[in-house]
DNA sequence: GTCTATAGATGGATAGAC
DNA sequence: GTCTATCCATCTATAGAC
């Protein structure tokens, strides 16, 4: 099975390795999604993956490695299936996306993600709060990388041609804001004002509903 | 001058005793607005201070109470700004404001406070990190008393009685997550992205397209 | 590669002199 | 009320045995 020629003595080492690494990734990322990066030990992530205390820095590092990299990751999924809807938007209108599958590819990748039946739920949170709570690496890198927003950006300009730049700029941070507000905390906080009315639970229904109200407010 | 029937020997005590616990309050707030929460020490406050490392306990009992009483202070602050703001429109349109003067009340203090001419902008900032990173304490309170946001609810179901409420509540959300967007590293990322070409300076014109985006949302 | 033990640094809180 | 010195808990990171 082994497609090394050694399979006998320690030949689980490199599934080991995968399975230990994975384990801690998986555990920062839902502990740190849950109760914010300052707030979690390197002993609380080993305890909760069950694995010895070494193994965040043999594997990562570092505490800041570790966070970083599951940054990283999420960042980069979650822009790659914006960025291909995007694309495919472009290829449906002629190179020229109407604003609302733009917003459309802006926000249907991290509400799908945001469905409880989805794993990623949690990657989201942990996307969410890294934003405003990371290290000054991460918000480095979210300050100076605009080159994915660059491309929404663009495509908004090109479909309000019409439009100040200007106005298309503050209109994008407003739906970007809509997108963020999407954390467990605040969402709670809407449930209880709603007394239950707002179910999170129907992520199609509020896709549609970010959608007609961003849509609206671009509409002028 | 003093009103005490003793102006000398130690007099100088309750003036200084407010002086010194002014100061550390301005300077948590400011730390905390820009660092974040976990990110400053009580070292840090002191020395920012100009007071000695014992006064923090002295006067606020911890670090915890500190940072949850600042943040009462100016939660309470705001919300009565808004409040008033409410009850004046409310009073302009005998009981039943439109929705773009409730959207007002809810925009119109915190963008005051944003002006960079303003001192009150370092405190929406700390605010804004506050609700996200805050204690376990400022997030029960948050989650709990919605009493405030609950007569924008109940006033925005009244100008809306056509709308499922919520479909309100929603959009009140939205519009929320357009406030919370206001922080300095969102901002700054907007104008990296713009290329100059969005300037917080003007809160006046950025009030006017927040509730022309946000009325447009929800105008449906 | 795994695990224990511990180094090394930092931070919150407080005792006690003034 | 102020300030210094210090206690004690906690954390990251690593050395070294297995």
């Amino acid at each position: 099975m082994s497609l090394t020629d050694d399979p006998g003595a320690e030949s689980q080492t490199p599934e080991a390795e995968a399975a230990t690494k994975q384990l801690v990734f998986n555990a920062a990322e839902r502990l740190f999604a849950l109760h914010g990066f300052q707030n979690v030990s390197v002993r609380d992530i080993t305890a909760e993956a069950g694995v010895n205390l070494a193994s965040v820095n043999y594997h990562f590092g570092s505490k800041d490695s570790l966070l970083f990299e599951i940054f990283r990751r999420r960042t980069q999924e979650l822009n790659r299936e914006r960025a291909r809807m995007l694309h495919e938007a472009s290829d449906r209108n002629a190179g020229k996306p109407p604003v609302r599958e733009i917003l459309t590819a802006l926000f249907a990748p991290p509400l799908r993600w945001l469905d409880p039946s989805n794993d990623r739920r949690i990657s989201l949170q942990f996307l969410i709060r890294a934003r405003s709570e990371g290290t000054a690496e991460i918000r480095e890198v979210l300050g100076r990388d605009v080159s994915h927003l660059k491309r929404f950006a663009d495509a908004l300009l090109a479909a309000r041609p019409d439009l100040p730049p200007e106005e298309v700029y503050w209109r994008l941070h407003f739906v970007l804001g809509m997108i963020h507000q999407n954390r467990f905390m605040e969402l709670d906080r809407l449930h209880v004002l709603s007394e239950g009315a707002t179910r999170e639970g129907e992520v199609d229904a509020l896709l549609e509903r970010m959608l007609d109200f961003a849509e609206a407010g671009f509409s002028r």
